[in-house]
DNA sequence: ACGCACTGCTTGATATGTCAAGCAGTGCTT
DNA sequence: AAGCACTGCTTGACATATCAAGCAGTGCGT
């Protein structure tokens, strides 16, 4: 029989300190709203499970699916934003994104694209690029 | 023998309408790239194997994490919201909202056009779009 | 005390994302 | 024409997300 190992090391967390702020957040959220697992299953119309949500919260999985989060989000009326953000899916700044060295390009009529010119654009650059080379 | 079978029905896209747009864009960035698969699966050190991208390009992955998605829209140098948009994971109002100038997604892909490219889109943008009138 | 309706949580099964390895095609070089 | 270096693509295996079902605890009404 093994003989009081002395535990060798603390055992690393798991989890990344992101799900966990993530869980811990949900949780609260559902605190707040003062709701069980089940009430939020039942609230989402079982597009989420509790069991789903209790590993959410205890920080257990480490991709959650956006979907999933939006409905969370819904729910508990807060913004999808914020659970995608403390996700690790937004960019570090995502509400002032507008600062990119954009060139003369953007001025001019790219605006306001249709889906099908964006593609034939991109396909002509394509096109253009194969040829110099 | 088959007789000229009158071409039955459009195969019943077994994919939905937004993975497809997410398709065809990365496979056109990847086009205007010059990429090849494997070129990409290079690019991004391998965080997304070609066989991947491939998938993702004939719309066979219903939600592509974001991780994935962020890595190729740094090798595409394309914003990384407008993957996630097409993917699917942005409020509609996030996308269209008075919110920020409205970009459009070829703004973009061309942050490194050159001058000469530049002109050659344009002038195509306006060949195309007098087409169309 | 018993049962019952809750609670949060774990767990085994399934679905789906993801990749390594391979296949077939295409062009280029010898 | 044979080999080679590419290409896009499929596929079988593995990892992970997700859920249905169950377990243990807690309070509460009888």
């Amino acid at each position: 029989m093994k003989h009081a190992a002395p535990k060798p090391r603390p055992p690393k967390p798991r989890v990344p300190a992101n799900q966990r702020q993530l869980g811990t957040l949900l949780a609260d959220l559902r605190a707040a709203k003062g709701l069980s697992l089940r009430g939020v299953e039942e609230a989402t119309s079982r597009a989420v499970s509790n069991a789903y949500l209790s590993q959410l919260e205890k920080g257990k999985i480490q991709q959650p699916s956006p979907s999933i989060l939006r409905e969370i989000a819904a729910v508990y009326a807060v913004p999808y934003e914020v659970l995608m953000d403390k996700a690790g899916y937004l960019l570090p700044s995502t509400t002032a994104t507008s600062a990119r060295p954009r060139n003369r390009l953007a001025a001019f009529a790219i605006a306001d694209l249709t889906a099908e010119e964006e593609e034939d654009l991109l396909k002509y650059l394509a096109f253009i690029r194969s040829r110099k080379r």
